[in-house]
DNA sequence: ATATCGATTATCT
DNA sequence: GATAATCGATATG
């Protein structure tokens, strides 16, 4: 099992950080082989990580969506295999990233056995680590305390700029391969409580309560302060 | 070939 | 709270 050492800042309280250098293991393909429901959930306090040359970033998943495939109407995969959507088909642990509104990537992770088509959105993270660097690739001035840090990664799009993560860059990707410059991490933190509610941005099956956050973390996305 | 709309965000009032 | 921005995927003729 591939280690690495996370520094992290000194967490306040309210934060899901805390502690100062941690033990971290990539996460596997067989953690994103089962239904997509569960992996959203257990991504919950999971690192996404970037190498940018020899600059880190690193951020905390505090919010997730799951799309369970061909059967949910919401899902890209409803419709069946196509070129934009051929990743969710392959392997889990893929990285799956869709262009939205003209202006926005999204971040999903493949979920399941090769042939069904499940999948986590990534909707939030809490920054850890290279925060200057994010929001240079946010176009923000150099603030990241307060709630000028919520905007570094609080929701899809806008962690996705902050990690400069492109479809043609990163679609594709293996999120499990050590070599890979975007991984998925375990730092051992575990959420205290999740919440689950309606997915956001929806119409169709808009009911359904499959998106999740660590409750009371300030970098869920949405309105605040 | 053209029209519609979206798993969003920033910027108004 | 409301809406413009922006473009690729998909549906329709």
């Amino acid at each position: 099992m591939l280690k690495t050492r996370i520094p992290q800042p000194k967490g306040r309280r309210a934060s899901a950080s805390s502690g100062e250098l941690q033990t971290a293991c990539l996460l596997s393909p067989e953690f994103f082989a089962r239904p997509p429901r569960g992996v959203a959930r257990a991504l919950l306090g999971k690192l996404l990580m970037r190498r940018e040359g020899d600059e880190l970033l690193a951020g905390r998943i505090v919010e997730t969506e799951a799309y369970l495939g061909q059967a949910d109407p919401a899902a890209h995969a409803a419709a069946g295999r196509t070129a934009r959507n051929s990743v969710l088909f392959g392997p889990p642990g893929h990285a799956y990233i869709y262009f939205i509104y003209g202006n926005h990537f999204c971040l999903n992770v493949s979920c399941l056995p090769p042939g069904e088509a499940g999948c986590v959105l990534l909707r939030a993270l809490e920054p850890v680590m290279g925060t200057g660097l994010m929001a240079h690739n946010r176009g923000l001035g150099p603030s990241r305390t307060g709630t000028a840090a919520r905007l570094l990664t609080s929701g899809p799009g806008r962690l996705c700029q902050a990690f400069a993560i492109t479809r043609l860059r990163d679609n594709s990707k293996d999120l499990t391969a050590p070599a890979s410059d975007l991984t998925l991490w375990d730092d051992g933190f575990r959420p205290r409580h999740i919440v689950s509610t309606p997915r956001i941005g929806i119409t169709k099956a808009a009911e359904a309560m499959l998106r999740f956050y660590i409750t009371g973390n300030r970098f869920v996305s949405g309105k605040r302060d």
